[in-house]
DNA sequence: CCAATATCAGGATTACTGATATGT
DNA sequence: CACATATCAGTAATCCTGATATTG
């Protein structure tokens, strides 16, 4: 980790001031500093977040497949469906599929349905971390302890305009 | 990338209704929904920023470094303050600018008030390729054109919150 | 001597492209 | 045959740890 410096002033604030008066307001400062600002939170709680799951000996990425098949129909999901709900390529599902099965936490099955494909599923061990993994995430309060109920459901709302947009479901 | 697929529902707010029947309302379903918002958005922001500075032969990170050097005093910033305001490792900036500076977008040269220390500085190939880059980002609305300049606030403003308690800065 | 600056070597993770074997 | 599923090989990017030379 790059060392914890406490600046004395917001440096995505300076960043829009100085984007403003150097392109003007056509430049859309306010639409940098909100991108930025997504940008920074985001590199913010995947640090927590993968420092807490790494206890577990987990990734965030490897939690989040963990979670997926934990909530799926009889713990078990095929490799294709997986990466579309992750939004990760096909081979990072090969690849974090493999990774969690080295650790005992999936078993990999042929899919019954389909001779092509294969099933990822997870095993009793699997939960178990899985659900360690959630306590201690839910305990940070998801590094979000900051914002109320209120604002959470603010910020959920704008981020979904967000994401309707860029085409992430029918919305 | 991942093929673009269209789901029929909102994928975070069906694990949100997913994670509270599951663990109950104490497991903060709407902090985990909004933070799972902000790692998708993040995603689909870099994938599009990367498209878009991709043209110009940078990567949103080589981009960054280039808008940070044109923005310091005479276009020029020792390598650790360089680390610490794009919070990158002191490593990665190495790393980002001798590629930079293998694309003639940026040259080294020593610190003449620290002989430990060494310069990047921006060339004006660099400006015209940031800049270039820039009227792209500014042209796509950041990939934030749903937002209205009143939600770009109060995006901004619920974020700052979350980055101070985070001690981005003394907020 | 201790601390800071920067680099290098090396490992870990994830993303992507292109090719391939298999099955629908 | 066209298409879908999944894997593999190889490349690229970033981040990190630990060791090191140099300088303040």
């Amino acid at each position: 980790m790059a060392k914890p410096v406490l600046l004395p002033f917001d440096p995505i604030r300076r960043a829009a001031e100085l984007w403003r008066s150097r392109w003007g307001p056509d430049s859309n400062p306010l639409a940098m500093a909100s991108a930025t600002s997504i940008m920074r939170v985001q590199q913010v709680l995947l640090g927590d977040f993968d420092a807490i799951v790494g206890r577990h000996g987990l990734t965030f990425a490897r939690y989040e497949a963990l979670v997926l098949l934990a909530f799926s129909h009889e713990g078990r999901l095929p490799m294709s469906k997986m990466g579309k709900r992750l939004m990760v390529h096909p081979t990072s599902v090969t690849n974090i599929v493999q990774r969690l099965v080295g650790q005992g936490l999936v078993e990999r099955v042929p899919n019954p349905a389909d001779g092509r494909g294969m099933l990822a599923r997870i095993t009793p061990g699997g939960r178990e971390i899985m659900e360690a993994a959630t306590r201690d995430l839910v305990a940070s309060g998801f590094s979000m302890g900051a914002l109320s109920a209120r604002e959470h459901e603010q910020l959920f709302v704008l981020l979904r305009k967000v994401r309707v947009a860029a085409g992430d479901f029918s919305g």
